[in-house]
DNA sequence: CAAATGACTGTTTTAGTATTATAGTCATAA
DNA sequence: TTATGACTATAATACTAAAACAGTCATTTG
């Protein structure tokens, strides 16, 4: 049997169900049924341990984005489709509910770097995607990271911060106005 | 002389130097030469204090961002106008920076509180203004509130978000940015 | 007697300290 | 060569005593 992928399961569990600050080594090797400083043969600190679970769940992410891009035509609508599959990711993974908790609670300065360079991750994937929609034409030329970067925190802002004071916008609703503001354009 | 705004000038001065939670209303009350109990007679407690003092910030804000508009033409130019004005505004008055540290810092929840009814003060001259442009028929027809919300967004996203990990962007190109997106939009 | 005051009080914060828990190491064992 | 858990230095926590504080109110003052 992989003792690294056991290990790897065991914080990952540990992770999801505890936090980060909350979970202990020794608690990992107890669940991966191996000795403490096994664990550290495998990774050097805890920190480690974390990263590598979480740059794993970033691949995952990838992956079940683009399937939602599949069924998609249309710029916004993969565009919308990939976002929301990505959000539902984040939300649908205990690890990424635990760590976001852990974080407003917290401040584990460890959990918000990981959870920073989760959402660059976004960044990047969505601005693959821009570049691309520009190669084919579909969109204006633009510089493409800020882009990505803009059309991401608009749709989290819609979803996800507006309903602080306001009544919700539904999935569709934001996705028509992402096609009003970025694509078509305020001008008469 | 005016014990009340003797107390107001106090307590901004206090609040300033020292934050929210340091600053004691005894403190205040030095400051302002007056007895602790006289504080108590024209502001029920401290919460009250600091709210009164933020909200005369938002007015003196709003007149700010206000003069700043009139020097421009064009839809763009004068949300941009307005817009920098409210950062410089926040960036330039002690009061401001102190709370945003102070959250950062503590967490206090009267003074998330405060800033973001200061927020949302800034959402509704934005809206204002949004309202105008489209019966102007400066730009399409529109939800203003929504339309507020996100232009603010985006630019606090252009102007202090972008640069946690990219070089930073000219107040210039945000606005040309802005121009681009919102305005002009994507599509070919 | 209306406006002002500061001593007073119950509660919260802080500072100091003892105790426990934990990350990471390493000598030993399998 | 790989695996282990006792070990250690450090960091988190729990506890307590002391101090500081917000808000009150009986007394004073003009």
């Amino acid at each position: 049997m992989d003792k690294q992928q056991q290990i790897i399961n065991a914080a990952a569990q540990s992770f999801s169900q505890y936090g980060y600050k909350a979970t202990t080594m020794e608690q990992v090797a107890k669940i991966a049924q191996v000795g403490k400083g096994t664990v550290y043969l495998y990774f050097s600190n805890k920190e480690k341990l974390l990263k590598e679970i979480v740059r794993s769940l970033a691949v995952e992410m990838r992956m079940v984005a683009d399937q939602h891009i599949q069924a998609s035509e249309g710029f916004v609508e993969r565009f919308d489709a990939a976002l929301y599959a990505i959000l539902q990711f984040r939300e649908q993974h205990d690890l990424m509910v635990k760590l976001s908790l852990e974080l407003n609670d917290f401040g584990t300065p460890i959990v918000k770097e990981v959870l920073d360079s989760f959402e660059q991750e976004i960044c990047v994937y969505i601005a693959d995607k821009v570049r691309l929609a520009i190669e084919k034409e579909e969109i204006r030329s633009c510089d493409p990271e800020i882009t990505a970067f803009l059309m991401y925190k608009m749709y989290i802002n819609l979803i996800h911060d507006w309903q602080k004071h306001h009544s919700p916008i539904s999935r569709e609703r934001a996705a028509a106005l992402i096609r009003l503001y970025f694509i078509e354009g305020l001008q008469p």
